[in-house]
DNA sequence: CCGGCTATATATAATGT
DNA sequence: TACATTATATATAGCCG
C-alpha cells in the first residue's frame, strides 16, 4: 500500500515502526469507525503500544458495555468447552517493561552525569504529566457527561410518551364506556379525534 | 475504495450492508492483525453484529488480558498501577505507568542530588497531588458509571413499560373493532378501516 | 446467500520540506 | 521532528454466475 510491498513482521527499523504505528493506528480506528458507522454494528477497539500507552475506538461510546457484552460472549462459550482459565494478569505482569525502565533510567544518568541537565529535564517531565492528567481527565469527564447527559433526555422522551400512551388509554376507555351506554350511536366518538390523539403521540417519536 | 465513492452512513440496502460488513469486517481484522505484527503491539478489536454475533481480533491470545489492561487504563482503581497516556512529543514518552515515571523520577532525583533537597520535597508534593487526583477522579469516575448504569435500566423499564402499554391499546382497539362489527352498522365511516391504520401505525412506536 | 472479478477509492511506504 | 506529497499496494463496491 506504499511505494514498495513490505512483509507483515516485526518491522525492524525503530523509527520507522513507530511512524508505521501512527499511520496504522490512524487508519484502523478509521475502518472501525467506518464499518460500525456503515454496518451499524458496535465495534470497539483497543491498541496498546509496547510504550504502554492506549488508544482506543468504540462504536457508541461505552466501551465497558461492548465489553460486557463480549464477556458475556465469552461466558456462553465457557460453558460449552470447560475450560480451566489460569489467571495471567497478575502484579508481575509489567516486569519485561519494569526491566526496560531500569535500562531507561541508567541510561539516562549516564548520559547526565556531570552537569544538573538532569533534574531540570526531570522537572519537566513532571509539568508535562500534571498536564497529561488533567486533560485525560477532563476528557473523560466530559465523555461521561455527555453519556449521562443524553440518557437523561432518552428518559425524559420516555416518560413524556408513557404519559400520552396512559392520557390515550384513558380517553378511549372513557369513549368506549360512553358508546356502551347509548342505544343509538348518535354521539359515537368522532374517530378524527381519536387520529388526533394518536398522532400527537406520535410526534414524540 | 470501490467502484464509486460511498458515503460513510448507515448502508440503507440490508442485504448491502451485510454484504459490506463481511467484507469490511474481514478487512479490520486484517489490519488489526497487521498493525500488531509490523509495529509490535497489542491489539484488541471486538465486533458485534446487530444481529448478536460476535467477531474479534487480539494480537496476543488473551483479548481479556488487553481488556483488563484497558480496564486499568481507564478506571485507576488501584493509585500505584494509575496509567496516564504522556504527550507524544515527551521524551520521555517510554514509560509504561505515570507511577513508574514518578518513581523513576524519584531515583534519579536521588541518585544525583548533592545539592540540597528542595526539588525531592516539591517532587514529593507532587506525588501527594496527584494521589489525591487520582483517588478523587477514581471515585468521580466511579460514581458516574454507577449513575450511567442506572439510566439505562430505568430506560430498559420504561421501554417494557411502553410495550405494555401499547398492547393494551391495541387489544382495546381490537375488542371496539369486533363490538362495532357485531352491532351492523354497515353506512357508518368504517371505523375499522382508520384502527387498523392505527395500530399499524402504533407498530412504529 | 456465497465467492470471485474488476474498476476504483483508500491507505500508506518512501520521500520531500 | 513532524508534516505534506507521491507512487504504489490494498481494500472494496458493484457485478456476475
Amino acid at each position: 500500500m506504499g511505494r514498495r510491498k513490505v512483509e507483515i513482521k516485526r518491522i525492524q527499523d525503530k523509527n520507522c515502526r513507530q511512524v508505521a504505528f501512527c499511520k496504522r493506528r490512524k487508519g484502523l480506528l478509521k475502518k472501525a469507525k467506518e464499518i460500525s458507522v456503515l454496518c451499524d454494528v458496535d465495534v470497539a477497539v483497543v491498541i496498546i503500544s509496547n510504550r504502554g500507552r492506549l488508544h482506543e475506538f468504540s462504536s457508541n461510546n461505552s466501551l465497558t458495555e461492548i465489553l460486557q457484552r463480549y464477556e458475556s460472549h465469552v461466558e456462553a462459550e465457557k460453558e460449552n468447552s470447560a475450560e480451566i482459565q489460569v489467571p495471567e494478569h497478575s502484579k508481575y505482569s509489567g516486569f519485561t517493561t519494569m526491566g526496560e525502565l531500569l535500562q531507561t533510567t541508567e541510561r539516562q544518568l549516564e548520559e547526565t552525569n556531570d552537569d544538573g541537565l538532569a533534574v531540570t529535564d526531570l522537572i519537566h517531565l513532571e509539568n508535562e504529566l500534571q498536564t497529561a492528567l488533567i486533560q485525560v481527565r477532563s476528557r473523560k469527564t466530559h465523555l461521561l457527561l455527555e453519556s449521562a447527559k443524553g440518557l437523561h433526555e432518552k428518559e425524559k422522551l420516555l416518560q413524556e410518551e408513557k404519559k400520552h400512551l396512559e392520557d390515550n388509554i384513558a380517553s378511549i376507555k372513557k369513549n368506549r364506556e360512553v358508546n356502551e351506554m347509548s342505544t343509538d350511536f348518535a354521539d359515537f366518538p368522532a374517530p378524527h379525534i381519536i387520529c388526533g390523539q394518536q398522532r400527537m403521540t406520535l410526534n414524540f417519536l
